[in-house]
RNA sequence: GGGCCUUUAGCUCAAUGGUUAGAGCAGGGGACUCAUAAUCCCUUGGUUCCGGGUUCGAAUCCCGGAGGGCCUACCA
C-alpha cells in the first residue's frame, strides 16, 4: 500500500507563528489523524523555510549570524506543533545539512540537462529595499514611491530555469487529473494563470546581494532563490525513506498556489524526472473579527495563547468546525464561545458527565451489560449507523464541518435516548423488569458516548482519549472495528466525574 | 482591463434539476432533575441578492446586473 504522505507548507521563520499557521498545522493533522484511523499508512511533514534576504536582514538588524537568528525562531513553530497536539513524523528545516544536500543535487542535474542556463537581467533596482522593482510598483508620474529611495536601472547575470518548455505538460496533467488541485474550482484559476506564456523562472542571487541561501552547487558566487530551497524540502525530507514520495497532499494557502505550488514545482518535479505530487488542497485565510488580520493593527490572535487560556482541542475544534476547507472564514470570540457551550461543554462534555453519574449511582461504578433491547436502542442504533456511513466520506472529501455536525446530532440523539429511559426514574423501581431496563440503558448510553466521541478523534484526540478513559477504555488505532456497536464497554468501571470543558466562571 | 469564487432564516452552514428549501445557535413556550443553571420536546423565523430565460419542474442550468472576496503581481 502506497503511503499516505502529506504536508504542510514550511513557514518562514521572520516572525512568531500566528493563527493562520496554526489552522493549516491542526488542518493537515485532522486528515492525517483521519487516514490513519482509515487504516492508511501515514506520512506528515511539516517544518520551517529559513533562507532569505528578509532573515538575513533580521538577523542583521540584531547583529546576530543569521544561523543563530533561524536557530532561535525555528524552536517557536516546533512548539507550536507539540503544543498543538500535530502529530508529525518529522519536521524539517531548509537549513538543514540533509535538504541543502537534496537541493544541490536537483540543481546539478538539471544544470547538466541544460534545463538551467544563465543570463543577464535588466531592470529597477532599490539600493535601499535591495530588491528589483516591478513596473507596476511605479507612480502615476513614472518616479518610484518614497520607500525605495534611489532606484537604477542595472543589468544582473543569473540562472535561469526552462519553465516554459513545460507547459502545455502541465495544462494536459490539470485538465487529466481533476483531483490534482483541490478544491477543484481552483484549478481554473491555475490554467488560466498558464493561458499566458511562461516565462523562464530566476532561480538564483548573486551573493553580493544575497548570502544567505544555498550556494549554486556549478557557480559558488551564486546562491539559490526560494523555489528550489523551499519546495524542494518535501521531496528532501522522504528521498532516503522508500515508498513515501511521491506526496499524497500538500496542504497550502491559497495565497502560495499560483504560481509556486501548482506551476513551479510540478515542473521542477517533471524536469528532474521526479513524479509530481497526487494533490494539492488549497485552503482559505481566516479573518479576525470580519478584518484582515494584521499585527500592527492588533487584530490578531496568538494561537499558543488562546491554547493556554481555552485548552487545545477547544480551538482545534473551532478551526475545523468553523471552516469550510477551501473557503475563507472568521474568527471571533462570540462565535467561539457558540461552539465551546453548546458543543463542546453542553452537548458533548454533559453527555460524558451524566453517564459517569448515573453508571457510578445506578451500576455501581460499572458498566453493565446489555439486557432486553427496545425501540429506544434500535432507534439510536439506526441513527448511528446512519451517523457512521455519513461522516466518513464527509471526512474524505475535507468537509469536517459538515461531519463535525452530524456528529454532534448523534451525541444530541444520545442525550435524548437518555431522558427517553429516564434511568433516574427506573432506578427508583424495585420492578426487575425496571431494573433490567436500567441495565440496557445505561450500557446503551456508554456505547453510544464511546462510538460518537470516536469519530471525533481525528479533531480533538486528547479528548477522545479521556473520554476513553473515564469510560475505563483503551481505543484501537484504527477505525476497522472501532466504529462498530458492540458490548465491548461491558464490565468497565468508570471514573467518578469528569469536567472536560469547564464552563468560563468555573475555568482557573 | 481580463478571469475565478461567493451571496440560502438574526448568525454559522446544508440541500445528485424533483414532495411543503433543511440543521445548529440565537428568540419564544413547555417538560424534566442523572448532569457543567445542563438536558429533552414544541415553536417563531425564507421574495434562496435582483431581473430575465430554458424546463413538466430551478437555490441548483443559461444570460444580464448588484454586493462581497480573490487571482492576474514575493507573504499561512
Amino acid at each position: 500500500m502506497k503511503t499516505f504522505y502529506i504536508t504542510t507548507a514550511i513557514d518562514y521563520v521572520n516572525g512568531s507563528p500566528h493563527l493562520g499557521h496554526a489552522y493549516e498545522k491542526v488542518l493537515t493533522d485532522v486528515i492525517a489523524r483521519f487516514r490513519r484511523m482509515m487504516g492508511d499508512e501515514v506520512y506528515f511533514l511539516t517544518g520551517t523555510d529559513e533562507h532569505g534576504q528578509k532573515i538575513q536582514q533580521s538577523a542583521r538588524a540584531r547583529g546576530v549570524a543569521p544561523q543563530a537568528f533561524v536557530d532561535a525562531i525555528a524552536p517557536q513553530f516546533q512548539e507550536m506543533c507539540n503544543r498543538l497536539e500535530i502529530s508529525n513524523d518529522d519536521f524539517i528545516r531548509t537549513t538543514e545539512e540533509r535538504h541543502k544536500r537534496v537541493v544541490c543535487e536537483l540543481l546539478q542535474q538539471l544544470f547538466d540537462k541544460g534545463e538551467i542556463y544563465k543570463a543577464e537581467y535588466q531592470g529597477y533596482y532599490s539600493t535601499r529595499q535591495e530588491q528589483f522593482l516591478q513596473g507596476k510598483g511605479r507612480n502615476e508620474d513614472g518616479s518610484w514611491p518614497e520607500i525605495y529611495g534611489e532606484v537604477t536601472e542595472i543589468t544582473e547575470s543569473n540562472y535561469f530555469f526552462k519553465l516554459a518548455s513545460y507547459q502545455q505538460w502541465l495544462i494536459d496533467h490539470i485538465k487529466a487529473n481533476p483531483e490534482f488541485i483541490l478544491p477543484r474550482y481552483r484549478a481554473k484559476q491555475v490554467l488560466e494563470f498558464l493561458s499566458e506564456p511562461l516565462n523562464d523562472l530566476c532561480i538564483s542571487r548573486p551573493k553580493e546581494r544575497l548570502e544567505w541561501g544555498i550556494p549554486l552547487p556549478f557557480d559558488p558566487d551564486f546562491v539559490t532563490y526560494v523555489w528550489f530551497d523551499a519546495l524542494t524540502n518535501y521531496y528532501s525530507a522522504v528521498v532516503d525513506k522508500p515508498g513515501v514520495w511521491p506526496a499524497s497532499f500538500h496542504v497550502i494557502g491559497k495565497d502560495i498556489l499560483v504560481p509556486p505550488h501548482a506551476v513551479y514545482w510540478p515542473i521542477m518535479l517533471h524536469a528532474c524526472g521526479i513524479a509530481i505530487p497526487q494533490s494539492i488542497l488549497a485552503h482559505g485565510w481566516w479573518s479576525i473579527n470580519g478584518a484582515k488580520m494584521s499585527k500592527s493593527t492588533g487584530n490578531f490572535v496568538e494561537p499558543l495563547e488562546f491554547v493556554d487560556t481555552y485548552g487545545v482541542d477547544a480551538l482545534r475544534y473551532f478551526l475545523i468546525r468553523e471552516m469550510s476547507v477551501g473557503q475563507d472564514s472568521d474568527f471571533s470570540l462570540d462565535q467561539f464561545w457558540v461552539r465551546y457551550n453548546s458543543e463542546l461543554a453542553n452537548n458533548l462534555g454533559n453527555l460524558v458527565n451524566r453517564t459517569l453519574n448515573m453508571t457510578n449511582r445506578f451500576a455501581a461504578s460499572t458498566v453493565p451489560g446489555v439486557g432486553p433491547v427496545g425501540d429506544a436502542e434500535t432507534a439510536l442504533k439506526a441513527v448511528w449507523e446512519k451517523t457512521h456511513a455519513e461522516v466518513i466520506p464527509l471526512f474524505e472529501e475535507f468537509q469536517f464541518n459538515v461531519g463535525l455536525e452530524r456528529i454532534f446530532a448523534f451525541i444530541t440523539a444520545t442525550n435524548a435516548y437518555i431522558e427517553q429511559r429516564a434511568p433516574w426514574k427506573l432506578g427508583k423501581s424495585t420492578d426487575p423488569a425496571d431494573q433490567a431496563i436500567l441495565q440496557t440503558s445505561l450500557a446503551t448510553m456508554a456505547e453510544a458516548l464511546r462510538l460518537g466521541s470516536s469519530l471525533l478523534q481525528a479533531v480533538i484526540p486528547g479528548t477522545v482519549q479521556k473520554i476513553h478513559g473515564v469510560l475505563g477504555y483503551t481505543a484501537g488505532s484504527t477505525w476497522m472495528d472501532e466504529l462498530v456497536w458492540g458490548d465491548r464497554l461491558t464490565g468497565k468501571s468508570v471514573e467518578k466525574t469528569c469536567i472536560l470543558f469547564p464552563r468560563p466562571d468555573k475555568k482557573v
